[in-house]
DNA sequence: GTTCTAACA
DNA sequence: TGTTAGCA
């Protein structure tokens, strides 16, 4: 991550990289609620990846194999089988990719704007004159403000 | 405490 | 798939 904004006394963090965020194994089967067993038997079988570091012989996940896993598990609890998660997953690989891919380019930093917190989504225009920033409002919904740089 | 492989009262 | 054993 680029640690180059200062907030409130905190360093945050002005772009995110997906791609250097990793989870072990444990980490992901607690938030997706997938047994380890679950993750290594399928990638056994080679339907997720896993990245083994030499530092130790442990599975780490990227992003890209987290969502993979999220997804399949979705589709089990859908009522697929596993291999039919898996070929959902697989059906849906772009949209995730375009997910991922378009969470990393859209988020910009966090500032303060008219003193609540809104998070920067990059220019508004081709002629880079405006920038869309994201807020949330009194009741917590998703309000956007477009302001002239 | 966590993860690994192998194996199955 | 769960779970346990025995390591590292």
């Amino acid at each position: 991550m680029d640690i180059n904004k200062k907030w409130g006394g905190v360093m945050i963090p002005s772009t995110v990289q997906l791609k250097k965020l990793i989870f072990k194994i444990g980490e992901v089967s607690k938030m997706i609620d997938v047994s380890p067993r679950q993750i290594r038997y399928w990638e056994s079988k080679g339907f997720i990846e896993s990245l083994r570091g030499n530092e130790n012989s442990s599975r780490v996940y990227n992003f890209h194999n987290f969502m993979k896993i999220s997804s399949i598990k979705y589709y089990l609890d859908q009522g697929y089988t596993l291999q039919g998660a898996i070929d959902q997953t697989a059906k849906h690989a772009k949209n995730m990719d375009f997910l991922r891919k378009f969470l990393e380019k859209s988020y910009h930093g966090i500032k303060q704007l008219d003193g609540k917190m809104a998070v920067n989504l990059g220019f508004f225009d081709a002629e880079k004159s405006k920038i869309l920033y994201g807020l949330l409002n009194d009741d917590g919904e998703v309000q956007y403000k477009i302001v002239k740089k």
